[in-house]
RNA sequence: GCGCCCAUAGCUCAGUUGGAUAGAGCAGCGGACUUCUAAUCCGCAGGUCGUAGGUUCGAAUCCUACUGGGCGUACCA
């Protein structure tokens, strides 16, 4: 078990024996209020955690300035009875409290050698299976998948798989399902750009550029139209915005009294604010308009096609009332995308348990909306059928005036699909934060139908930025494609790998097959890693070269660290598995010995952070850590040249240990290793 | 207008149901390669945790107001 549960397991006891009430009557202590206690001292016994300073120990407890204030008396007095009930002498030196209250434990090297043993011989590193698995359902990566990957869907992928990967390693039985966008309006894009403009020599050979070429034709198409119409009130809206600059200016200088020249300042702040939004607006629209100006082919199609965007929204309603061309034309073009997708889902490799489509639920888009008219909750409203909920300033609509539906449709059909097939306890969205109303408004409407049983959640992450910190672009403006990201971080990482400079490092020379595989797990880890390692609901910033620059915290110093471990075992020789079963508890003499021993036995409790927050960067933060003090060791501590055959097998059991951890990890956020690099 | 998220070192970011002197990386400065891999290590410097109140023995963390930013807000997903 691990040491943080077990400290845990031993404040119950002494808690429980320290402090309830001796005098109460035996039927009781089966009541609400026993119940309560049992769950106070849970909570008292969870307040066990590594401290923030090695002069306090390895772990402290923070449970007796609560409990005393609980209990109506001194938190010292407290603290201490408590260390006189708790038996910890197989783990701790005599615990020490310290400041108001502080319980502070040093763990026996003893203990701590005999743990590293017997995780080092555990298949699972001594992290116990959880002791109550759930069904736990994830949705995650879901792109749209008749146009190409782009930045966008990094997050949600790498997030997800990470997720899925540590709650099943936890003991959860996971399945993963890729809820496809692929049947939805770009399919009438892609429809309308094919009958209008399709080549179907190009569809043949190159399906994937021709589906491709298409789509951004016919979002072209759509976006140049929609400029030409908007940029009449965009220009009124500038000169508005001018004029209320102006306005805000006269206000300021003609202000009299202090409160107002502030109040006034801040309109002028706004207004300046709204006048620059408004001049990129009308700047945007002219350059798309100018680009299209500048290019008589374009041109040309776009008068031919004035109606586009209203007649791709016709393609895709024919598509959905099954419209036999369209559903040919659908069925023709979804093989060619999802064999694109796939190749890069099998280049990052992830896997899907399922890879249910929007399309998978369409038949029963229709039993969704009578389902809802019949329990009350939809009703028409201008032509569309709605569901109003309090709270709400929009409704959820759920059928289109023109009868096509709606990704919300979908998503309650797929609820529906999944509590019949899965019975899951948790469903886990693991969806871009800005479709957060869209979540609160499916979540309850399930609750409202009864769907109780699972727990929903939507796992939002932020935006991936650019360095200007606007949302990550071409400078063109469109969204960075995935593969060609992909491309260029392994290109860096094998310029890194082919450097001269550090040619004499790897003893005998890679050849290039290896040179590729090292840069593909390392440039692809980059990527991954610096998503994973910042806390998924913030925005960061996209920033290649420093994820890649195998400076600092990246992934090429974890793979790094685990490289010179095996090196190590190379070298000298050594079978892992050998070392592991051996059992050998190690000496820990040396500061950064017992500094590794102590990290390496807590892997587990950044798992158990991952799961309570749906966070993956608590086992990022927790494997830079374990490198840390891999590197801190290795330069301290010499193995095969210890000195002594004692020392030298006692160092190896750290190695292997270190090197098991660090794959193990790594594994669990899909990041691969190298033998050396 | 309403709703959600955010504000921590020059930059990029962590900060575990409120805990001891707020951490890391990069950038900067100074050191360490006849080495089990220097893609490394050691040291120095850098902070009124947006502002003002409140709750508490204790607040970056919880509450309120304010300031500044991002996103969403009726038929795209």
């Amino acid at each position: 078990m691990m040491i943080l549960d077990r400290l845990k397991r031993r404040f119950v006891a002494a808690l429980v024996s320290a402090f309830e009430p001796s005098g109460r009557p035996v039927e009781s202590s089966s009541g609400p209020q026993a119940d309560s206690w049992a769950a106070e001292v849970e909570s008292y016994a969870s307040m066990v955690r590594p401290t923030a300073d090695v002069r306090f120990g390895d772990y402290q407890s923070n449970c007796a300035m609560p409990l005393a204030k609980r209990l109506g008396r001194s938190p010292r007095e407290v603290a201490q009875q408590l260390v006189d009930a708790l038996q910890l002498d197989d783990l701790c030196h005599p615990p020490e409290i310290a400041g108001p209250g502080f319980i502070n434990l040093r763990l026996k090297d003893e203990c701590l050698a005999a743990a590293v043993a017997a995780a080092l011989a555990d298949e699972r590193l001594g992290i116990e299976p959880v002791a109550e698995p759930l069904t736990v359902l994830v949705d995650y990566s879901s792109p749209n998948v008749a146009k190409p990957m782009h930045v966008g869907h990094i997050r949600s992928t790498v997030i997800g798989d990470a997720l899925a990967r540590t709650f099943r390693f936890l003991g959860h039985h996971v399945i993963t399902d890729n809820h496809l966008g692929d049947w939805g309006t770009q399919f009438g894009m892609v429809i309308y750009g094919f009958k209008h403009f399709g080549d179907e020599v190009a569809l043949s050979s190159r399906p994937v550029d021709e589906l491709s070429r298409l789509y951004r034709l016919v979002n072209r198409l759509i976006g140049y139209h929609a400029a030409v119409q908007d940029q009449g009130a965009a220009v009124m809206a500038a000169e508005a915005a001018e004029q209320a600059v102006a306005r805000a200016e006269e206000v300021v200088a003609t202000a009299a009294d202090p409160k107002s020249v502030k109040s006034a300042g801040k309109d002028l702040a706004a207004a300046t604010r709204k006048r620059l939004a408004a001049r990129q607006r009308v700047d945007e629209l002219g350059s798309t308009i100018a680009a299209a100006d500048a290019d008589p082919i374009f041109l040309d199609q776009a008068r031919a096609h004035r109606e586009i965007a209203a007649a791709v929204l016709a393609e895709t309603a024919k598509l959905h009332e099954g419209d036999a061309e369209n559903v040919a034309l659908w069925e023709r073009f979804l093989p060619y995308c999802r064999d694109e997708i796939d190749r890069v889902y099998e280049r990052l490799g992830v896997s899907f348990d399922y890879t249910l489509g929007e399309s998978f639920y369409h038949e029963m888009l229709g039993g969704v909306v009578e389902r809802l008219r019949q329990a009350g909750l939809a009703s028409d409203s201008e032509g569309a059928v709605c569901v109003f909920l309090p709270g709400f300033d929009s409704p959820m609509i759920v059928r289109k005036k023109d009868g096509a539906y709606l990704y919300a449709t979908t998503d309650l059909a797929t609820l529906f699909y999944r509590q019949q097939e899965f019975r899951p306890d948790e469903i886990l969205y693991v969806v871009d934060s800005r479709q957060g109303e869209h979540f609160q408004k499916l979540f309850a409407v399930a609750e409202r139908l009864g769907f109780t049983d699972a727990r929903l959640v939507h796992v939002h992450f932020g935006t991936v930025l650019g360095d200007d910190g606007r949302p990550f672009k071409t400078r063109s403006g469109t969204s960075v494609g995935l593969e060609s990201l992909l491309d260029e971080a392994v290109a860096k990482a094998l310029a890194v790998v082919c450097d001269p400079q550090r040619g004499g490092r790897v003893e005998g020379a890679m050849d290039e097959p290896e040179q590729r595989q090292v840069a593909e797990s390392v440039g692809l880890g980059a990527i991954k890693y610096a998503d994973l390692a910042h806390h998924r609901t913030s925005d960061y910033r996209f920033d290649l070269d420093k994820m890649v620059s195998l400076d600092g915290n990246t992934s090429a110093y974890i793979q790094y660290a685990y490289a010179r471990a095996r090196g190590i075992m190379l070298k000298g020789d050594i079978d892992p598995d050998q070392v592991a079963r051996d059992q050998h508890p190690p000496l820990l003499t040396e500061p950064a010995e017992r500094a590794l021993a102590i990290v390496l036995l807590r892997m587990g409790e950044s798992l158990q952070q991952v799961r309570a927050d749906y966070a993956p960067n608590f086992l990022v933060d927790y494997l830079y850590d374990a490198a840390k003090a891999y590197a801190v060791f290795n330069d301290h501590c010499p193995v095969l040249k210890a000195g002594s055959v004692e020392a030298t097998r006692s160092r190896l059991v750290l190695v292997a240990l270190t090197a098991r951890v660090l794959e193990t990890g790594l594994s669990l956020l899909g990041i691969r290793v190298v033998p050396r690099m």
